[in-house]
DNA sequence: ATGGCTACGATCCGTAGA
């Protein structure tokens, strides 16, 4: 087991398009680990010579246009597996490994659409099998961390505007109640463990200038497993990818454990 | 300010994201 470890998660929008930005971002950030998401690529398709040769071993689990997740390590990767144990689905949303003693999950959590359809409904099915299944990774695993794009932004302060967003998905209370219950199994926001500034977002809507007006939500995550928690040392969100020419609409979120 | 971006895969329009 290493003393520091430097874990981050960004949903980059499109691996394809996004690469020569995540290897830019990578040389400069120099972390452990990464997970991603959205990286709307078939396995075939996946840049592994690439990110090899940036010093990253990488794990993956994709599908053409939609959904995707990766996790990328220095370390050698081992207990890979991907999917929720019993969960059926189609969908490339979940991937976990093992490296330098830490447990890293990668989650995509599903959008939603819209409250009382049925991806909202999926979404909150895929929310507690979920649940179920990282009480039991806890349970195996004391150096615990879950990283990703969840897609509910779990308090107001956590939202630009919450009457604009209210009724809407990623704000709704069995959203959020979905969300807590991953802090009631034992899990901790890494983001919360520190003083933040306020205003403090991670997505951005391409649209209508939002993130020139910080007109964002935080819904990327890291959660932390008590042990894990305890070493943690920083949490925050870096904005600079967010401003590069053709950016991804999530910023990445980074935590480091001593 | 709110269907006013972006990516994708199918064709210059629909689906989806959040």
């Amino acid at each position: 087991m290493t003393t520091d470890v430097k874990l981050a998660t960004w949903n980059v929008n499109s691996l394809k398009v996004r690469l020569p930005q995540l290897l830019e971002w990578l040389a400069a950030s120099k972390p452990d680990f990464v997970c991603l998401q959205e990286t709307k690529l078939e396995d075939a398709k996946f840049p592994a010579a690439e990110l090899q040769a940036a010093g990253y071993q990488c794990a993956f689990a994709g599908q053409k246009t939609y959904n995707g997740v990766a996790i990328l390590s220095r370390a050698p990767l081992a207990e890979v597996s991907t999917g929720i144990p019993g969960f059926a689905d189609e969908q490339k949303r979940v991937i976990a490994a093992t490296a330098d003693g830490v447990r890293v999950i990668c989650l995509y959590a599903p959008n939603g659409q819209a409250i009382g359809s049925d991806k909202y409904e999926y979404k909150l099915r895929w929310y507690e099998a979920l649940r179920a299944w990282l009480a039991d990774e806890l349970a195996r695993h004391p150096r615990l961390a879950v990283l990703g794009d969840l897609n509910v932004a779990p308090e107001d302060r956590d939202v630009h505007d919450p009457k604009l967003w209210e009724g809407q998905v990623h704000v709704s209370e069995a959203e959020r109640t979905a969300w807590r219950a991953l802090l009631e199994i034992g899990l901790k926001d890494a983001f919360r463990l520190f003083e933040q500034p306020e205003k403090s977002f991670s997505w951005w809507d391409y649209r209508m200038g939002a993130f020139r007006r910080n007109a964002g939500l935080r819904i990327d995550h890291i959660l932390l497993s008590a042990p894990a928690a305890q070493s943690c040392a920083t949490c925050f969100i870096d904005k600079d990818p967010r401003k590069a020419e053709r950016p991804s609409d999530h910023a990445p979120v980074t935590a480091e454990l001593r």
